[in-house]
RNA sequence: GCCGGGGUGGCGAAAUUGGCAAACGCACAGGACUUAAAAUCCUGCGGCCCAAAAGGUCUUGAGGGUUCGAGUCCCUCCCCCGGCACCA
């Protein structure tokens, strides 16, 4: 009895062996092919993958398999980004090392991967928690300290009460923890920072460098480092005196609404304030009113939700322009995080400014006028906040606000009252955690010598083994006496360890850069190999570090060029962010139980209907719903494409001249389809769409037992399983049918490697399909004699004619005009245009 | 609130970028093969009118517009997803 089914088994055990023997993911150093760097963001190490993460590896090993069968010289490394809370978290509670369960990870996900049958050049594996690894992050470390970008600073921080670390800006999402939800409180802590708002603006310039990038991704970036332009303006204080400021500093990017503003309005964190109210008559009522806003959670503080509270400070400011006299305010909905903690209020042009001004019957003054209609503030029941007419604004009036804002801020700068600012909402990247998983921060305490950075040839500060995990506040490090206890490096006397470790985005912030010279012991990286490796020629990876991963990363490659350590200054050229595998209407995981493991459905169809269905589940970029039935149908294909071949020996097309040359049109197309979208839009979807019709265009031409001649003709192995076989009268199969069974088989290579290898030999190749040619598209194959045309009568459908395809414009149009259906709906009037798209479509106008 | 991305059959989705809407697949229905089932092969499969076929007609979130022709372009609006957000 022959196989039901074909064999996946032992098909894809016995190539994925093959491979790793012939070294096909093994990147050649001397190799004069062009270089083709393709990178999957490198995984964190957790309990094992599913479906969804399998999308991603999948998509990266098609793109690799491509450029191999297309002769790059393909590298394509896979690592574990290793250190991180999640394993400290599982030791916490079972008392195993993070280290121990991360390898265990680190290998049940390898398998994994192999069994997906996607292929790395594992001789380049990293894991950032090796010592030979997170030495050199330790590096960079030191690097950026000696430029001065990296620096110790006491700062209010986001703390996360559960995590019991602080975390960067980043990790906080809505006032909440990225990793387990809990509400982030703000603490006044001294910490390691790099100094990434430096680069805020290369960042920023750089982008073009970023076409290839998806517009959304820069555009989040965009947003994230939030560049806005704007004048820094000096009030007066108004009748300063004693200890108190002379001057009160803000910034707004409307200067053109400043002779509107009513009031000015401080940050309770105002460093001036306590100068300002001290001796006031109202000091402690407005002291309690301070430390109660101090006291409103992160989420309430920054939630324009919050209801706006504030208290008049007794004291007045001047306005530089008009010298009209301001009140002075404290609120919650001034920070202190951005600009200067000061702002000047123009209730009648600012949403918040409006609001507050109605809750405290402050003055609204108009000074921009709505063209479209006169602004009464009277009867205003929102700020107007579009462009119009400058009014009640001195020598400025009756021009439009654009021009003003320019002009106002000329003015100001030409009588020093003020001067044009950039300002960003990018914040420097706190880098300290007090958790014990991660690279040590290498640095030492000398009573006598203060800060010392640890020597590079003393490089790595390892991680100490012998440590209780319980968090309590402070890094596990610091009760590990060996560990604390050293000498400093200038001075030689007792001195201590810093005991926080590094951010995890730092290890993954340079971890591309290491695969290219893994194993180098004397240094990170090799300023000639990377810059003939580097940019990355496809990254792939999850929408999800559109920010903080992939800001992270353009930053330490911008130190590092400016260091002179790389010569490129941007790591990767092109970006492809894949969606999301859905179940049951959200994402996969764990805790909501419906994640979908690949283990079983590869045990019972295959890797290659895994892979097959994966790939035709939607364009990769779009999140997809997972459907166990669509599977099904991915594996009957792969069966129907398989009995093709087997049965390939006695298969002949009916022999009829024109069913050659339509199965030779449609299997060039084939070609040109599934080139384009490999190289294009990474729209595998479509590409599989395409050979699922040639391989129905193949079975249409041939004939079937159940409607030819049965039982007659040559046997073959399928013939005792009762199952439809594609096969031939008599003779043999023609030239074209040989040619798309070929075909067929390179371009499912790069999507099924397994079957397709199999294929290939059953068809009695020798060497591996991943070096055979990548098919041609033959132009001359795709023309047609005779063409069909859509006739359209007044643009409705109306009939189809067969035309020669070298027809002129006349000729189409005779035939056109003397068709019956068309002249059916002519009904005898004189056509007034006949448009002809060529090829294609006429569109007869009456 | 601001900025993105979407909305197409019962479902996942296609549509050469302004030219046959629904390719390819899933599900479903009918047929062939089978004692039977599974598998396989073939056929059908947006709505409405018509007994059926032929044919007609409507249909890409809603409404309007541009055009010989609109899923695709423009305007107004509704809904879903994502990012940012008292950022002055």
């Amino acid at each position: 009895m022959t196989e039901q089914f074909y064999p996946f088994k032992e098909i894809e055990k016995k190539w994925q062996k093959k491979w790793a023997g012939m070294g096909l993911f093994k990147m050649d150093p001397d190799s004069p092919k062009s270089k083709y760097y393709c990178l999957m963001m490198f995984p964190y190490p957790s309990s094992s993958l599913h479906v969804g993460h399998g999308r991603n590896y999948i998509i990266g090993d098609v793109i690799a398999r491509y450029k191999i069968m297309r002769r790059f010289n393909v590298l394509a490394p896979m690592g574990w980004d290793a250190f991180g809370l999640p394993a400290e978290n599982a030791a916490i509670k079972s008392g195993i090392h993070p280290r121990i369960s991360t390898f265990k990870n680190i290998n049940t996900m390898k398998k994994q991967l192999y069994s997906w049958g996607v292929g790395y050049d594992w001789d380049r594996e990293i894991a950032s928690c090796l010592p030979d690894y997170y030495k050199w992050t330790q590096w960079i470390f030191l690097q950026l300290y000696k430029k001065g970008l990296a620096y110790k600073k006491k700062a209010f921080v986001n703390w996360c009460p559960s995590c019991q670390t602080v975390l960067a800006n980043e990790q906080v999402i809505d006032g909440l923890c990225e990793r387990c939800s809990t509400e982030v409180d703000l603490r006044s802590l001294e910490q390691w920072f790099f100094k990434i708002t430096a680069y805020a603006q290369r960042l920023l310039d750089d982008m073009e460098l970023l076409r290839y990038w998806p517009e959304r991704v820069k555009l989040m970036q965009k947003n994230w480092i939030g560049r806005s332009e704007g004048v820094e303006i000096d009030f007066k204080l108004e009748k300063s005196q004693g200890r108190a400021p002379a001057f009160l500093r803000c910034f707004t990017t409307r200067v053109d609404t400043i002779y509107g503003a009513t009031y000015m309005v401080l940050a309770a964190e105002h460093p001036l304030l306590e100068n300002l109210i001290k001796g006031s008559d109202k000091e402690e009522e407005i002291r309690k009113f301070i430390t109660e806003i101090k006291r409103e959670s992160l989420l309430d503080r920054v939630s324009t939700d919050t209801e706006k509270k504030g208290m008049f400070t007794g004291r007045y400011v001047l306005n530089p322009v008009n010298n009209r006299r301001l009140s002075l305010w404290i609120s919650n909905y001034v920070l202190m995080e951005y600009g200067t903690g000061a702002v000047m209020a123009v209730p009648a042009h600012d949403k918040r400014d409006f609001e507050f001004a109605k809750r405290y019957s402050l003055p609204i003054e108009v000074v921009i006028d709505n063209p479209k209609g006169h602004l009464d503030p009277a009867k205003m029941k929102e700020s107007y906040i579009k462009e119009g007419v400058m009014v009640n604004s001195g020598r400025f009036n009756a021009i439009s606000n654009m021009e003003a804002m320019s002009r106002i801020a000329d003015y100001m700068e030409k009588e020093g009252i003020g001067r044009r600012v950039t300002h960003y909402k990018l914040r420097d990247w706190l880098i300290s955690r007090q958790r014990y998983w991660g690279a040590p921060i290498p640095v030492v305490y000398c009573d006598r010598c203060g800060i010392q950075t640890v020597r590079e040839q003393d490089l790595p500060v390892l991680l100490p083994e012998g440590v209780k995990f319980k968090p309590h506040g402070e890094s596990p490090l610091k009760d590990v006496k060996d560990f604390v206890n050293t000498t400093c490096p200038t001075c030689h006397s007792k001195a201590r360890r810093e005991i926080d470790t590094m951010d995890t985005f730092v290890d993954s912030s340079w971890y591309f850069l290491r695969y290219i010279s893994p194993k180098d012991e004397g240094k990170p990286f090799d300023k000639k190999l990377l810059d003939k490796w580097l940019p990355v020629d496809q990254y792939i990876g999850g929408i999800e570090h559109a920010i903080l991963h992939l800001l992270y990363s353009r930053f330490i490659v911008k130190v590092l060029y400016d260091l002179g350590y790389v010569g490129f200054k941007e790591p990767f050229a092109r970006l492809f962010t894949q969606g999301m595998i859905i179940k049951d209407g959200t994402k996969m995981s764990k805790s909501k139980g419906n994640v979908v493991s690949p283990d079983k459905l590869i045990d019972r169809y295959g890797a290659d209907t895994v892979r097959f269905y994966t790939l035709f589940i939607g364009p990769p970029e779009k999140d997809a719903e997972w459907n166990d039935r669509g599977v099904e149908g991915a594996w009957r294909f792969l069966n129907r494409a398989w009995r093709l071949v087997v049965s390939r020996s006695s298969l002949v097309s009916r022999d009829s001249e024109s069913q050659n040359s339509d199965l030779r049109r449609k299997t060039h197309a084939t070609i040109k389809k599934v080139t384009e979208d490999m190289e294009g839009s990474f729209h595998f979807n479509t590409a599989l769409s395409a050979i699922m019709e040639l391989v129905n265009e193949i079975y249409a031409v041939t004939d079937h037992p159940s409607t030819s001649l049965g039982t007659d003709g040559p046997s073959l192995d399928f013939t005792r399983d009762r199952r439809t076989i594609p096969r031939l009268h008599s003779g043999q199969a023609s030239h074209e049918l040989n040619e798309s069974i070929k075909t067929m088989i390179i371009l499912l290579a790069p999507f099924v490697p397994h079957i397709a290898e199999e294929m290939w030999e059953r068809i009695g190749k020798k060497e591996s399909v991943f070096e055979a040619d990548w098919p041609l598209c033959d132009e001359e194959a795709l023309l047609q004699d005779r063409i069909s045309m859509v006739v359209q009568v007044n643009g409705k459908l109306r009939a189809k004619v067969e035309i020669s395809s070298r027809a002129g414009e006349e000729e189409i149009k005779r035939a056109v005009l003397k068709d019956k259906d068309v002249n059916k709906w002519i009904k005898g009037k004189i056509p007034k245009k006949v448009i002809i798209v060529k090829g294609r479509l006429v569109n007869v106008v009456v």
